[in-house]
DNA sequence: ATAATTTTTTAGACAAGACTAAAATTATAG
DNA sequence: CTATAATTTTAGTCTTGTCTAAAAAATTAT
């Protein structure tokens, strides 16, 4: 597998989230910043190597095959990126770039003796589950801040868009993976609410409680 | 730079040993392994990007700045293998190929948390100097165990040649980085010695006393 | 000094991956 | 059900990095 073809499985991976659905040439293009033309080309050689099932005009699937070679991409991925903030001090809004990278390095015995010296951690620095040598993840039950109702606690478990601005917001703000919430109120006229994070009382729009993973306490 | 451009400028660098004298097209296309075709192409493109100064017929020559280039894939090829050896317990003839790989991978920021992490080593794992940012090289003063003579003490320092089946002969006889040698007898005939390492006697070839680095103690 | 040999370069081709412009297909709207 | 719009594919081009075969220059031997 060349890196180009890794990213567009990983990306396919990722757009068909969780379930194995079709992806369409066009959403495949954008998530990887090329043009559909390049996507077409892409995935009739995909297809060729039986990593997709693809069909003129339809879109593609990942094949079993390519479904296990994307997950440790991600697998990859989101060890490093733990490596990079458990053992190299990294902010969690400066890694996704360099994991980016790193995933890449092929080596499945330095893969397993990354997640072994990292303790084989179950989440990435965002939250975000990493699949396991067969591909499987441990499902967390979780549900976004917003969903939450006044007077409850819950404890934050991941971010859902984990832009580097919104990152950056959170850890200024002390906010980070593990923290005690508690919600006081919810306004009904925008949603908006008034939470107790660590201690410290913040106010926080929809846009940002619908981009917090928690799990109720 | 492209993957391929530090390649070459990482092997002139090498090829250079030390000095930084004129390198032949086929002396690069063969430790590159490709044709002597390919790396004319490649010469002039480094010239043009004023990497090297390349003149027709007659080799090439790393400017500063592509001699800066190549000691800082020099500097990440050898931390990341300490890296892996000193964190991930990998042996030391299983890491050059993996750390070919990690070299390339681009973030500043990256290679001076590692360094720091790996507590600023000086040395890789087969002895060899680690370059500090900036490209300079602590030299370490060291002979090759074959000019030791009898009845002397030394301390192994570093390998010459990492071939991999030679990396694993020493492992396997227990011998490494640090070793105390004690040089009891060498045969005038073949050069072949009788020493002692760790309180182990080994009878050694001429060929492998011409591969070892010693300090004398 | 000239001939033979070796080294190096040029010319032309190819594969991977990307792009643009145009054609084909599918989806949507009236 | 047809006309228009949107999506997708094809055709042709480009760049990077490689190769082979042939030409040019430099070396070595006679
Ligand atoms: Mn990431
Ligand atoms: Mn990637
Ligand atoms: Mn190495
Ligand atoms: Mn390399």
């Amino acid at each position: 597998m060349t890196r180009a073809e890794e990213n567009y499985l990983k990306a396919m991976y990722q757009l068909s989230a969780g379930k194995n659905q079709r992806v369409s040439t066009t959403a495949l293009a954008e998530r990887l910043e090329t043009k559909p033309s390049s996507a077409t080309d892409m995935l009739q050689k995909l297809h060729d190597k039986s990593m997709v099932k693809y069909t003129r005009y339809k879109g593609a699937q990942l094949s079993p095959e390519g479904r296990h070679i994307a997950s440790q991409i991600v697998r990859k991925h989101r060890l490093w990126e733990v490596f990079l903030v458990e053992k190299l001090a990294f902010g969690w809004d400066q890694v996704h770039d360099i994991a980016e990278q790193l995933e890449h390095i092929k080596s499945p015995d330095l893969v397993e003796r990354l997640d072994v010296f990292l303790g084989c951690p179950k989440v990435d620095p965002h939250g975000d589950p990493i699949p396991d040598d067969k591909g499987n993840i441990e499902q967390i039950n979780k549900i976004l801040l917003c969903e939450q109702e006044p007077n409850s606690r819950c404890v934050l478990m991941g971010i859902k868009d984990t832009d580097d601005a919104f990152l950056k917001y959170l850890s200024q703000k002390n906010i980070k993976l593990g923290s005690l919430i508690t919600v006081l109120d919810k306004e009904p006229f925008d949603e908006s609410m008034t939470v107790v994070i660590d201690q410290k009382t913040h106010f926080i729009s929809k846009i940002i409680s619908t981009n917090i993973y928690v799990q109720p306490r």
